[in-house]
DNA sequence: CCACGGATTGGCT
DNA sequence: GCCAATCCGTGGA
């Protein structure tokens, strides 16, 4: 039977968190209806020690919801036009969290596909490019700034465990597009995933 | 297939 | 004023 991540998910460390979340099922309940996929990609920010984290010079009215109790949402605008979705992890008070970069869709494609596309008949390289960036996520299950903050045990976003399939590997590397601590291995996905968004 | 640059807002130095 | 945890279109190989 599929369950719903509880709090206690959350509150371990960013590394162990973000290697679990590999696999599992993120949900958005939008208007009634339901968009989901399964996160394949993901990066860990640390500001205690990871400069490239958005908490490493501490607070700052941006950054709030990454101090929370692990559990939350944070929700980020950058490049001028685009939003990024993170899970908050730890015990309160740590600013660190996993940044969701990659999904395979699963219910809601054709929502996924309108509000990436704004069209319901995609080809098979849109298909590929529906859920396959931080940026390309968060459009097409309609995350913004609104979306800040929100708590993952509630009915709007929350995550449902599932178990990986046997034959499923996991891959390390260094972090995608930033500009410093560019050296740690802090990326984890699902090797030979078609929505990966980069080898 | 790969490399490059423009878009465009807001947070911080 | 600078520049970002990105994406997409363009142009060349």
């Amino acid at each position: 039977m599929d369950l719903k991540l509880s709090g206690n998910f959350y509150t371990r460390g960013v590394h162990t968190v973000a290697k679990e979340l590999l696999g599992k099922l993120l949900v958005r309940g939008i208007k009634g209806s339901i968009l989901s996929g399964i996160i394949v990609e993901v990066e860990a920010y640390d500001g205690s020690i990871d400069e490239a984290a958005h908490t490493f010079r501490g607070r700052t009215a941006r950054n709030e919801v990454m101090y929370q109790k692990g559990g939350v949402l944070y929700v980020y605008f950058t490049y001028g036009m685009h939003y990024c979705c993170n899970v908050v992890t730890g015990k309160g008070n740590e600013g660190k969290a996993v940044l969701i970069r990659a999904i395979e869709p699963v219910q809601g494609i054709a929502r996924m596909c309108i509000n990436r596309f704004s069209k319901e008949e995609i080809t098979q390289k849109e298909y590929t490019n529906l859920t396959n960036g931080p940026a390309k996520v968060c459009k097409a299950l309609g995350i913004g700034r609104k979306e800040n903050g929100t708590v993952l045990t509630g009915q709007e976003i929350y995550i449902i465990d599932r178990s990986v399939p046997s034959g499923e590997e996991i891959g390390v590397s260094k972090r995608i597009g930033i500009k410093k601590s560019v050296d740690l291995p802090w990326r984890y996905y699902i090797k030979d995933n078609r929505f990966v968004s980069k080898k």
